[in-house]
DNA sequence: CGATCTGACGCAATAAAATTGCCCGTTGCA
DNA sequence: TGCAACGGGCAATTTTATTGCGTCAGATCG
C-alpha cells in the first residue's frame, strides 16, 4: 500500500479534478496512458481512492449555513453510541460526525439553509434520541473547505527515486 | 438556478458516484442520454456542481487523526482575517476553516497521522502567525463523513411535477 | 555468468462514454 | 391558427477508457 512519488502526483491531480483524462494525467506525471491507468486502478482496488464524487456549491443548493453541534452525554457504552450513529445517519443535514476525546463527547457538522431550519433540525434530532447537553456554534463563513487530503504523510515506497 | 425533481435526482446520484455514465443516470431518472447530459452541463456552468474529485481513504494515506482547533483572538479586523486565511491556506493539513460566531472566533479541522504530527503542525502554525488563545480537540473516530449535501432545501422549480 | 522470472512500461487495437447535430412534439402566446 | 421557445430523443462523431501484446531492466537462481 506504499505510494511512490508518481502515485502521489496522480492522487494530487485526482483530488483536484477527477475528470482529467488518464492520458493527460500520464503526461503530467511522466507516464504513458496504460501504466498510469493501471496505477489508478490499483489504488482504487486498494481502497486508497475510495470513490469519485461531484462536489456541489452549498450556497447554490441552499445549505449555506454550517453549524457545529457539540454533544456531551453520560451514556458511554457502545450500544448507545451505535444508536446515536444510526439516528445521525438518517439526517442528511449532518455531513460529519466525530467521537471526541476531552470535554465534548461528540461533534457534528450540520448544514442547513438558515437558523430557522437549524432549529427544525434540532427539534427533530432530539425527538429521535434523548440528548441533554447539546450546544451549537454557528459558522459565519467558510474560509476554506477541501476534500483533498495532504499526501505529505503517505507511506512512501522505499525505492522512490 | 431552480432545480426540478429530475435535477435533484441527478445530483443525488452524482454526489454518490461521479463515475456513473450519463446514459445510466438518464435511465435512472427517466431521461435519455442527451437531455440528461445537457442538464448536467448546465448545472456545471451554473456552478451548482463545482467540480468532481477523487475522495481518498484518510487512513490509507496516513492522516487518520482529525483535530479540531479553536482559535480566539482580539484581532477582529478584516486585514488580520485575510492574513490568517492566507497562512492557513498554506497548510494542506487544514482541510476546513470557518469563521465562527459566539465564544470561539475561528474553527479549523486538521488532519494528521498522529498526535506527534499534530504538535509539529501546531508549532509551525503559531510560527507563522501570532495566536494566543488556541485549543485543540482530538477526534477519537470518524463516525460519519460525506461530501453529499442534502438537497431537500434546494430551490424547487415551481413547475416541478 | 547466463537463463529466467518478475514488474513496469509503451504502442496499438478495441470498447465504452461523452459530445454534437439535427429533428420532433408540446406548450404558451399573439 | 401560426409561431417560437423549451425540452426531449435518435444517430453520428469524437474522446476516453480499457485490453492485448511485446519490450526492457533489474533481481534471482543454478
Amino acid at each position: 500500500m506504499a505510494l511512490d512519488k508518481i502515485d502521489r502526483k496522480i492522487l494530487t491531480l485526482l483530488q483536484k479534478d477527477a475528470t482529467m483524462p488518464v492520458a493527460e494525467i500520464g503526461r503530467k506525471v511522466g507516464l504513458s496512458t496504460t501504466p498510469c491507468w493501471r496505477r489508478i486502478q490499483k489504488m482504487e482496488e486498494d481502497g486508497v481512492i475510495q470513490r469519485r464524487v461531484a462536489v456541489l456549491d452549498p450556497g447554490k443548493v441552499n445549505v449555506g449555513v454550517t453549524v457545529f453541534v457539540s454533544v456531551k452525554t453520560n451514556e458511554h457504552n457502545d450500544a448507545w453510541m451505535r444508536k446515536f450513529a444510526g439516528v445521525v445517519d438518517e439526517f442528511p443535514e449532518v455531513v460529519e460526525f466525530y467521537r471526541m476525546s476531552g470535554d465534548v463527547d461528540y461533534l457534528m457538522r450540520v448544514v442547513v439553509p438558515d437558523i430557522g431550519a437549524y432549529d427544525t433540525f434540532y427539534k427533530r434530532l432530539i425527538g429521535k434520541i434523548n440528548l441533554t447537553d447539546v450546544s451549537s456554534a454557528f459558522a459565519m463563513g467558510q474560509i476554506k473547505y477541501t476534500t483533498a487530503l495532504p499526501l505529505d504523510f503517505a507511506i512512501i515506497s522505499d525505492d522512490d527515486k
